[in-house]
DNA sequence: CCTTGCGGGTGTC
DNA sequence: GACACCCGCAAGG
């Protein structure tokens, strides 16, 4: 960890001249602000080039968490924490739910258990899963550094992603414990009933965005999306593209997509870092998929005011707020106070993530509140 | 079992 | 040297 982030509270020279350089640092900058007006509001889905500083009592930039599957990145420097993004799981056939919504799931961390996940299948076609690499920064996957320095911590991305977003870590999490308990309680025979027990269940819960199945484009949900998850949501079948290429690929070999396509394998790609797919307008572009169609808003333009976020308010006033104008950050994405469940809060992300599970790997559903 | 962070090591540029 | 990545280890949930 970065931890060490010693109590060596920086003199705070009130450097009024620092203010204009606010965003000049960079990550690794031998002196990084020492006087921060403003803090930013946690980003749960940073993207682009853009860079915050939050105040050390943020537990979310304590753990360093994002939205984005990220992984630790070895740079040899315990100083500045990186990691790189990993992507996304889709579907390899690309299945759409019902409502045209469809499968992100987020890559495991741990290498292995990447692999592992991608042994499974689909939760919604039983097709098999593809992890779609991100390689948003010039060919490499998105990269987030990470430093604590005095009593703030330094954050700085560099990459748009060139994916849609994974299923948040909460999402993520719920579905396997949901899929734990449904493997430890009910025998096969049982598990329908018990979908549509546990689906009845989320419906009685005040749930709202539902991400894990969802639709690029759909990336905001329609306000009247929100609270009724589980109305919307297909009674359980195996959906769509049921029948089509049931998740064909035998267990041990993770197949020609994923990884293997993606960065696992990829130093022999050096040098053609694009020979998978072109990048999509890379450099300034907004990521195709509506990263920037944040629910939240993270990347558009203000709206919702600073929400409360909880878990770990800004030491300073944060200067997520609207000042001069919501986009005029040259950075691009302005920080905007963004949400993601406070730990151990009931936030705003609370619940989402709805999905059925028809295969039999753990890869549940989501159909339900997450916590 | 998974996430997270650390750090040694390798290969490429 | 910078960078990306692999691997194993350890702590914590």
């Amino acid at each position: 960890m970065l931890k060490g982030a010693d109590d060596s509270v920086m003199e705070q020279e009130d450097s009024a001249s620092q203010h204009g350089e606010m965003m000049s640092w960079d990550i690794n900058d031998i002196k990084l602000p020492q006087y921060v007006s403003q803090t930013d509001w946690f980003q749960e889905w940073p993207d682009s080039y853009v860079k915050h500083i939050y105040s050390s009592e943020d537990e979310n930039a304590q753990r360093h968490h994002s939205s984005w599957a990220m992984r630790n990145t070895n740079n040899h420097n315990s100083r500045i924490l990186k990691k790189s993004c990993l992507g996304v799981v889709v579907c390899g056939n690309d299945c759409s739910t019902l409502d045209g919504r469809k499968i992100y799931l987020r890559p495991a961390i741990c290498d292995k258990a990447r692999q592992k996940q991608q042994r499974k299948c689909c939760p919604n076609c039983n097709g098999p899963l593809r992890l779609l690499s991100c390689r948003g920064h010039g060919g490499y996957p998105v990269t987030n550094f990470w430093r604590h320095e005095g009593q703030f911590i330094f954050f700085q991305s560099k990459g748009a992603h060139d994916h849609p977003r994974p299923e948040t870590k909460l999402e993520a999490e719920a579905r396997r414990s949901i899929q734990k308990a449904k493997s430890a309680f009910s025998p096969p025979s049982l598990r329908l009933k018990r979908v549509q027990e546990i689906e009845s269940l989320a419906g009685a819960m005040p749930t709202q965005e539902p991400l894990l199945l969802s639709h690029p484009e759909a990336r905001m949900p329609p306000a009247n999306f929100r609270g009724h998850l589980s109305k919307s949501w297909p009674e359980p079948r195996p959906s769509s593209c049921c029948g089509q290429l049931p998740c064909p690929r035998p267990a041990g070999q993770d197949g020609p997509s994923g990884e293997a396509a993606g960065w696992g394998r990829s130093r022999s790609l050096r040098g053609a870092p694009s020979a998978q797919h072109t990048l999509p307008g890379t450099k300034g572009g907004r990521d195709p998929f509506g990263s920037d169609a944040s629910p939240l808003g993270d990347g558009s333009c203000g709206e919702k005011p600073p929400l409360t976020y909880s878990g770990s308010r800004p030491a300073l006033p944060p200067r997520a707020a609207p000042q001069g104008g919501p986009c005029a950050m040259a950075s691009g994405a302005q920080p905007r106070p963004q949400l993601l469940p406070p730990p151990g809060g009931s936030g705003g992300h609370g619940g989402h993530g709805l999905c059925l599970d028809y295969c039999d790997n753990d890869l549940g559903f989501n159909l339900y509140p997450l916590r």
